[in-house]
DNA sequence: CTGTTAGCGCCTTCAG
DNA sequence: CTGAAGGCGCTAACAG
């Protein structure tokens, strides 16, 4: 053994492990450049075409697979995009989420998603984590976090989306829908037909920021009490049959159930047929969401129609011009409708 | 800052990225190399308690955050775990993804997640695209892939969990159920409570192969010609019905169905009944999963119980024990059990 | 306990 | 059209 300049090479060469195929390896095999293999394998200009053909050849036989960790490195940035949804328990997200996963895979982008269960705190660190990315984009649940996620994102300059509900000033775009307004629609549409004693079957208060927007607009359609059950999972069709179970024994008895979304309204609805209610006859329902299990059932629920896959196509859309670059709507705001059904009717 | 934010280039890299404090600035500003910096922000033996604390003050004075992308880059690994589902318009697989999340995220390791809507081009193309990051580890839902996953898979050497499905030969290790068995438990249960003529409602041949399984079971339960009616989307309530009403017109008339999960079922059941037939006395109804849903039925649904969250969790702790480096049960079976309801009775 | 050295794999820049 | 040089932010390995 002579000396250290023969253990440098050796260090050098044994630090190279494992067999994977990276830029130098193609170089070598094709015989050009490293920097002629990386703009032939980026399909850049610059590289002959009969080149470019054997370089693609020849990366493909080596089962090349470029190391993004070094080019999110060199380029500050990487193709993810960060996805903060509260569950997946629900369809309703999952809808979203189908809306924006197309759009945003076809732009060549990959997604990072985490669930907070609606918790300020955990989707802090989560933000802050993904951050450590360089992620291309985020997308929220929602305009209400943790005071420090608005600093921390805009002083992070990171293309971010706001979906479910909307804002006049959101921390950069927000699609979504006016949660209020909902609960109005729905709330002027049993009013009118007659119904007198509302309550509302929901999550505990402060957990689903928008639902209580939804409840404050029925309180502003009726201009009364507004009776609530609140139960622990508001993704669980057993627990809106435990709150109607609830909201039946008070005096006098509510003569229409507005629900959180529609799995409670269908738990609900079974609940209040159970206790030998008549459904509208006796009891209104009404739901929010308009899932597809509710087109199953026998007695089609009245619902809000929520743009769910809309809200998601929308959103990913404004993100992809934002990352570009451009300056799409910061808010944009898509309608609600009523859909009426079966479970209430003129009183 | 909304209008200037993405003007800035991301790929100039004549200049270091404006405000962001990496390393060299922490080291500055606090006095110390690089390297101490880098030791005490990990957490890692050598550097003095009365520098760490005062390296950590001024870290966290500058706001840094660790780059991910080139630690990532010198580890030749990241902390990202892929995850691929067949869809998540399903509380099957948020089931399974909720058992592994806890585990998978406690560990400091974060989820990228994919759903390939079933296509097996699409699990491959995302899983070759995920090894680009260097992942700590990936699961992959089933047993069935496209033939070239397995080696490119082994050949990464990345530990990989498979989920749902069970084989005694998984690429490295798989958590999940005997759906043959699955099927078979079914299939006995109605066979010996009389049942003669068993009929199918499930997805269109070779899209969900863990289905087919089941329908194998089934068979093999039965003996007998099974007929099968195949609907687009096996996660809607609405084809369940649709289902339905094709079964019933045939001749002789099933007088029980058999259905690929709960959501089908459900959907199957109201339509029977729109139809005026008596459940369970007309025809009798089988589910499979026993979703939640399933539990506010006014008549509680015949299904087999299957322990999603447990497959996640036993699925999870596996990886992790894989990635150190142990050695875990390559294959783990898991138990299903039968929820006799009301929807099936003695003939 | 602390600092220095030498890259990780890729991409920008600039010179042929 | 092609290649050589240098560095992104971080860390393993090796001195002091």
């Amino acid at each position: 053994m002579r000396d250290s300049c023969l253990k440098t090479k050796r260090y050098s060469l044994s630090k190279r492990n494992s067999d994977r195929a990276g830029l130098r390896e193609v170089a070598a095999a094709a015989g050009v450049s490293m920097m002629t293999v990386s703009r032939a394998i980026r399909g850049i200009e610059g590289v002959s075409d009969k080149k470019r053909a054997e370089i693609l050849r020849v990366a493909k036989r080596l089962n090349y697979s470029p190391n993004l960790n070094a080019r999110s490195l060199v380029a500050e940035a990487s193709d993810l995009v960060g996805i903060s949804l509260p569950t997946l328990y629900n369809d309703v997200f999952a809808g979203m989420l189908a809306g924006m996963r197309n759009t945003i895979t076809n732009a060549g982008f990959a997604t990072v998603l985490d669930t907070t269960n609606y918790d300020l705190d955990v989707e802090l660190d989560w933000v802050q984590r993904v951050l450590s990315w360089r992620p291309a984009a985020m997308v929220l649940t929602g305009v209400h976090h943790h005071p420090e996620l608005r600093d921390t994102l805009r002083q992070a300059e990171i293309p971010t989306l706001e979906i479910w509900d909307v804002t006049a000033d959101p921390i950069d775009l927000c699609v979504g829908l006016d949660h209020r307004n909902a609960g109005l629609v729905a709330g002027n549409y049993a009013r009118k037909l007659g119904y007198k004693r509302p309550a509302f079957v929901g999550a505990p208060r402060g957990i689903d920021l928008r639902a209580e927007k939804r409840v404050e607009g029925l309180r502003t359609a009726f201009d009364t009490h507004l009776p609530a059950e609140r139960v622990d999972d508001p993704n669980s069709y057993a627990a809106g049959a435990e709150g109607v179970r609830r909201l039946l024994d008070r005096d006098p008895r509510p003569d229409v159930l507005f629900f959180l979304n529609d799995h409670l309204a269908f738990g609900g609805m079974m609940a209040a047929q159970a206790a030998g209610l008549d459904v509208p006859g006796d009891i209104g329902i009404v739901g929010f969401n308009a899932l597809d299990l509710t087109t199953a059932l026998p007695v089609a629920l009245t619902t809000i129609q929520t743009p769910r896959r809309q809200i998601g196509v929308t959103g990913a859309r404004n993100l992809l011009a934002r990352i570009k670059g451009l300056s799409p709507d910061r808010t944009v705001q898509l309608p609600v409708e009523l859909l009426q059904g079966a479970t209430t009717r003129l009183q």
